[in-house]
DNA sequence: GTGAAAGCGCTAACAG
DNA sequence: CTGTTAGCGCTTTCAC
């Protein structure tokens, strides 16, 4: 491995120049910067980040962990992270690995005796204790969670499931229907609390028989669905807690020859890009999903340049109207 | 921070003492050894890796580099590389990245200067003098590519495509088009090639004009799709070189009203997990893909504990039985 | 069994 | 403008 010290020596000078000039500091004749640089690039001498962030006490990179990168809300939200990261030259450290504590706790503490300089975390809890972990390192809650200590970066969860049922109502229906996310979720329980509230402020009634559990992907979605179906044939139109699930639920309609929109009305969260290719094009309540990564990403670097009060952003969610919502007689 | 000075102190030991007792290492009696364990776990010690580093000369992660992490295809991929990698306690960088020389290059240099232990590629070309930027370091060539110089791990692309183009035929089709990926790209040249072969054992024509290239994402499906049906009505099987332009197709179709499989059949290749929630069931031929992560990983460490000859590893495919093929008349 | 000291590759005072 | 010298926090000879 070629070292300052090669360079020097290369080029009679003193390391403490050949870093100035490499780093294109001042202190050194531009001649002589040139005339470094020059050797250097001849070596082939590549600075060794390691020693840099040793004495630096920074290293350029964040961390970003995700539930489930199988789930493609969250390639999109790595594209929006990933942009921001590329601009300020930072690496991104990416962890895939179930948000309870338990499988946390320990990656944390790997990635704080790493040193990365911030945490992008998807997570609703963090454990008390858990706290203490990453109390040191610059740390933005991401789509879930909210804990008052760290920042965070989302949308309205509670007001995205209102939406999707509300609208869901709008056209008429009045047995609707909800493929929820697992109950142990924040997120989850917010959706289905804004579902309440719809139904609630519509003068309907929220039945819990109504409510079906899946897991947040397609096969929960479908198997809920499955129950569900036979449990209350004659609901007209199915809320699901995320764009997975819906799907799910399409697949679900098409094995038993179920005609979305004729037959039964779907409604996701998330908008994801394969929602516009399902047959038939998915509603959904989308959310900004690179520009939450870009923001939270942000929001982070903002942090990490010097301490910050503690900020919550929460950005807004669109309707997408694709063709699984039909209108029953009544508006729309 | 706390340092093993600040250990050394507490315990009254030096950090010599302190490093060996932290790791383990023989030269401390036992009952020492547990009270400055004891002593760094009241301390809240955690080990800072980058100095660790330094002086270890390997840094304990890995990257990995992705053309376009929102095809479900990578992480999936991802999936597997992680579980290896958390086996091993390894990190993953993850660069989501085009895969052209000028893109890379850069992102490279700046992984070789960050001391990652290997380096995952997900990328057709090297340009011949990009490769001595990670001659150093330990590479595996994933899905894409192949070098001579760097290990391989994949599947037999041109079989795959023969293999997906070969069961429409089985089925009777005689008039099958090819939704192509990006034309610079090997893994797409292969795919067509094989489909190219398939038609030719079988006598019949690989008529150029029933190919449209697409992006190997759900648009540049739908829009191939596209032109291909106003050019060649008369198709009635297509074969998309991913599973991502055969769900395009798929909508394509049901913007048009035209059935899969009644009028049309449809294969694609991946097996991602989207394509068992397709309406109909995607046909694909499957990818092992998260076999393909893990045995990347491994012949990535494999070659980091100790210098490997080049093995190059080609996984078997399979064919997933959807509801996107139909027979007509002829077998199957 | 334990400690002193060197050094990983680099940056940053501090002197000339 | 240039060089010498300390470290950054850790592991690892080499003495004792």
């Amino acid at each position: 491995m070629v070292t300052v010290y090669d360079v020097a020596q290369a080029s009679g000078l003193s390391i403490a120049s050949v870093s100035r000039a490499l780093n294109g500091q001042s202190g050194v004749s531009k001649t002589t910067a040139e005339r470094i640089v020059r050797i250097a690039a001849e070596l082939g001498y590549q600075p060794n980040e390691v020693a840099r962030s040793l004495v630096a006490k920074s290293t350029q990179t964040i961390a970003l962990l995700v539930p489930d990168i199988t789930n493609p809300f969250f390639p999109e939200l790595v594209k929006g992270v990933q942009s921001v990261a590329d601009e300020n030259d930072l690496l991104l450290l990416l962890v895939d690995a179930p948000a309870d504590a338990e499988t946390l706790r320990p990656r944390l503490a790997a990635l704080r005796r790493k040193q990365v300089d911030g945490i992008l975390l998807v997570a609703s809890e963090l454990g008390g204790d858990m706290e203490e972990l990453f109390d040191e390192t610059p740390t933005v809650l991401l789509d879930r969670g909210h804990s008052g200590r760290h920042a965070t970066v989302g949308i309205d969860q509670e007001a995205a499931g209102f939406a999707a049922t509300r609208h869901l109502i709008q056209a008429g229906h009045t047995r609707i229907a909800h493929i929820a996310g697992p109950a142990d979720l924040a997120v989850a329980q917010l959706r289905r609390a804004g579902w309440e509230r719809a139904l609630r402020e519509a003068g309907l009634d929220a039945d819990p028989s109504l409510i079906e559990v899946g897991d947040f992907e397609e096969e929960g979605g479908h198997r809920a669905g499955a129950r569900l179906l036979d449990r209350e044939p004659d609901v007209t139109a199915v809320f699901a807690a995320n764009d997975l699930s819906a799907i799910g639920f399409l697949a679900l309609c098409a094995d038993r020859g179920i005609s979305v929109p004729d037959d039964v009305s779907v409604v996701g969260i998330d908008g994801i890009e394969l929602a516009r290719y399902t047959t038939p094009a998915l509603t959904t309540i989308a959310q900004p999903i690179r520009e939450l990564g870009v923001a939270a990403c942000r929001s982070l670097l903002a942090q990490i340049e010097g301490p910050r009060p503690v900020e919550d952003i929460t950005l807004p969610t669109t309707l997408i109207a694709g063709a699984s919502v039909r209108g029953r007689g009544g508006a729309s």
